[in-house]
DNA sequence: AAGTGTAGTGAACGATCGTTCGCCAGTCAA
DNA sequence: TTGACTGGCGAACGATCGTTCACTACACTT
């Protein structure tokens, strides 16, 4: 039913406060429900639509929908046009970022040699660590002993470093390119 | 013991992956040790130093620093440094960047019009809401009933948008100008 | 060598979990 | 009016949960 939608989302906003799921009695008081086998229904309603999953333990966790938001509440706060361009499914900035956190640094931007990438001096990068990059990436390398990030290219069968700004040379390492990891992600903070 | 921080990168990963936590069996099963009670234990520590919490009802749940992130330094660090002490630079992305979260929405950046000030289309910047905003900040203006993002300028006493890309006018607003919020931050997710 | 503290083990226990089933009330179409 | 469908209720059940306790193994002190 159409009640879903607003159990639905009061599951999310349980979510946003504590980042788990209550289990089936604590979620019929919150859900004014006073059985828990009307939260099993529940469940079972919004499993099909997705927006809840089971972990191969069989773990209630949320589905690939539970995240989208509704166009309501952009409008409540204050939109004046339904552009649903403006729309996230997302909760939070760093897990919209990082899906791998044991394997994940943060850097701060040193120069401005990735500046027509749109990467300023100041600005951190999210690093996933790992030695195998692809052509196209940009990878944080090691160069003398000191972190460079760069567009990871390949000029005649050898992996060269180009920067994204025409006053800096590309690098062509001598020997191996020792890779730091793949830049996954790009955060500025203003003023 | 220092062990407890790579239980606690593998319980990081699980949930980046899961978006709940795993009951104390299946913790033991991912983590290696053979006894819940071990895991009790290791909760326990985990729980003195804020990284993992309990709701009203018991259960567990992610604590304050659980999303805390490494910040590297520039200069070769040792990422892979094993022994190095606990005093690293922690950085928790949505604190950094949004401070106040009640007043700050995130919205998808559509065209390239700021492009020199590297906002790329895709985009996401935070904006905090706010009527009134200083010259050279990044504003989100409403202009015919849709968002812009444009900085603010003044030109001759009066209120202005300017684009970061030549390609585009400058923007002056007949009568008053009506703006939505000030771009406090900005994230880009790669590949 | 003895003592102290710190993971980790393994078993037991009551509490809580999620499932399941029968039943009820309202809605809607035939 | 009947019958099918739907959402919710309440009770019962076995499985799993997290806790607790006694014990082992190892690393440091002193």
């Amino acid at each position: 039913m159409s009640n879903d939608r607003s159990y639905l989302d009061q599951l999310q906003d349980y979510y946003a406060q504590h980042r788990i799921l209550p289990s089936y009695s604590t979620m019929a008081g919150l859900l004014g429900l006073k059985s828990k086998s009307s939260v099993a229904a529940l469940v079972a309603r919004l499993k099909l639509q997705d927006f809840l999953e089971v972990t191969p333990d069989k773990r209630l966790k949320p589905g690939g929908r539970f995240f989208e938001r509704l166009l309501a509440d952009s409008v409540r706060a204050g939109f004046p046009s339904p552009a649903n361009d403006t729309q996230h499914d997302m909760l939070t900035i760093d897990e919209y970022l990082v899906e791998r956190p044991s394997q994940t640094v943060l850097v701060t931007v040193k120069g401005d040699s990735m500046i027509d990438a749109g990467i300023h001096p100041g600005d951190i990068v999210a690093v996933e660590k790992k030695q195998s990059a692809n052509v196209g990436d940009i990878v944080v390398a090691i160069v003398d002993n000191e972190f460079t990030l760069k567009y990871l290219e390949r000029e005649k069968g050898q992996f060269v470093l180009r920067p994204a700004n025409p006053a800096y040379p590309i690098i062509r390492p001598t020997g191996s390119l020792e890779i730091f990891g793949v830049v996954v992600g790009l955060v500025r903070k203003y003023k």
